[in-house]
DNA sequence: TCACCGTTCCGTACGTTGTATCGGTTTTCC
DNA sequence: GGAAAACCGATACAACGTACGGAACGGTGA
């Protein structure tokens, strides 16, 4: 009954033999496709073992639980981050250049922030990534933890700009609509909270608020000027 | 079959009528103190239902989807945010006080960071918030573009900071362990990793990278010397 | 060559989630 | 008093993560 005969001649059939057709790298590299594609819900232990033509126990083989999967994700994407080849020499252009590094890889894996803002990232990657965060700091003479201390202030400035800008774009789970429906559904509604008069200082901003700075260009240059201003803010302090 | 009698005599059943035992504040409120209690993984529509005495379907008379009920529960506990008397005369005063307060609330609702970072805050109290941090600004002779590029920036720095905090704390949804269990399941892992030689200005930081800062006391002061980093930054670009 | 064993894969099943649908009851309004 | 609306609930469905047990296969020692 539960038994099942191969189907066709011998020589037809796959080369007998239990060598992995599902491996954790081809997994974790599907389950990014897809988050890529289609954002993080997507992402069911189902989907991707239908990806891979397997059946969704089979994944547990190679991982323990839907959480590591995720993890594993994350890790993989941030290497990404790393900065290729000779960090400058300049302690702001360098850790300039690895911030910089972390937004462009945000945005071409969305998702992601779901996964730095729920999960420390301490596999090999995020480690390598703070290792190099520290590199770009280590002609200025301080001590680790100040050094460490500076990292966190710049780092938490790109997350939360990151988050934000992230939050306006699409290919993110947990909404049902696109930016442009959203404003659409969203303008009605803001227009007159803000016609109310209670919000004097807000109304002239409708714009802003409701989809963000208009141009890609802008929104560059937004998060250049906040970097600018902490990292002017820090020389400051450190008397250079 | 299906229909069930009343139990008990009269008088001590409810007291008949379609005044409704269920209702969105209600709904909100108990959410809120669910997800205060045990996260919110924890909110789930039935759970809620119990919680007042209802069965799951119930809730949908009030609301429309569960969404719908996270954002009333971000836009109920983002009242708190708002500072309440006069704000000081001092715009780095001001919006320290606004960033402040965001922080504490979020402390109070380690959800909560959740939500901001996955949903836009457009409701009654968030633009409240917004048009409070422009307030803050009021006295500074500039556009009104530029105030809201300077609140970003603080913004963003705030909101990575306590994203960052929260992740070491407990109440978090999506974590089996908690901090302890998880810095003692780490520690090992990083040590072999950081005995390694290929981490070697990440090494001497095992400490803040596994549990962060020691006492609060650090955790505050750190918060407040990037806040001042940042606010230092703008301060000099303004020319103030 | 053959029995054994560990690894890999899968079929089935359980409990939990959000919510569509529909049916019944109470309250309100004309 | 009758119609309409509001409210609540029972049932059901699809999708989720995953526990459990068994089948298929490759490699190993006898």
């Amino acid at each position: 009954m539960g038994t099942e005969q191969a189907q066709g001649p011998v020589w037809a059939r796959e080369t007998a033999g239990r060598r992995p057709k599902l491996t954790r790298e081809a997994i974790v590299r599907t389950a990014i496709e897809v988050a890529d594609a289609e954002g993080l819900d997507a992402v069911s232990i189902r989907r991707i073992a239908t990806e891979l033509g397997a059946r969704a126990m089979s994944l547990y083989t190679h991982i323990e639980r839907k959480e590591d999967l995720l993890d594993l994700m994350a890790d993989e994407t941030n290497a990404e981050i790393l900065v290729e080849g000779e960090l400058p020499d300049d302690w702001r252009e360098a850790i300039s250049a690895v911030v910089r590094r972390t937004r462009e890889t945000i945005r071409r894996h969305p998702w992601l922030v779901d996964l730095v803002a729920s999960r420390p990232q301490v596999g090999p990657n995020g480690l390598r990534h703070g290792e190099q965060s520290l590199a770009a700091l280590s002609g200025l003479p301080i001590p680790p933890e100040q050094k460490w201390r500076i990292i966190a202030a710049v780092d938490d400035y790109a997350l939360g700009f990151v988050i934000r800008e992230t939050l306006r774009g699409e290919g993110r789970s947990g909404y049902t609509w696109t930016p442009q429906e959203r404003e659409a559904l969203m303008r009605p509604y803001l227009r007159e909270l803000l016609e109310s008069g209670e919000f004097p200082n807000l109304a002239p901003l409708v714009n802003e608020i409701a989809s963000g700075p208009a141009d890609p260009a802008a929104a560059d240059e937004d998060f250049e000027q906040g970097l600018r201003w902490m990292l002017d803010g820090i020389a400051g302090d450190l008397g250079l």
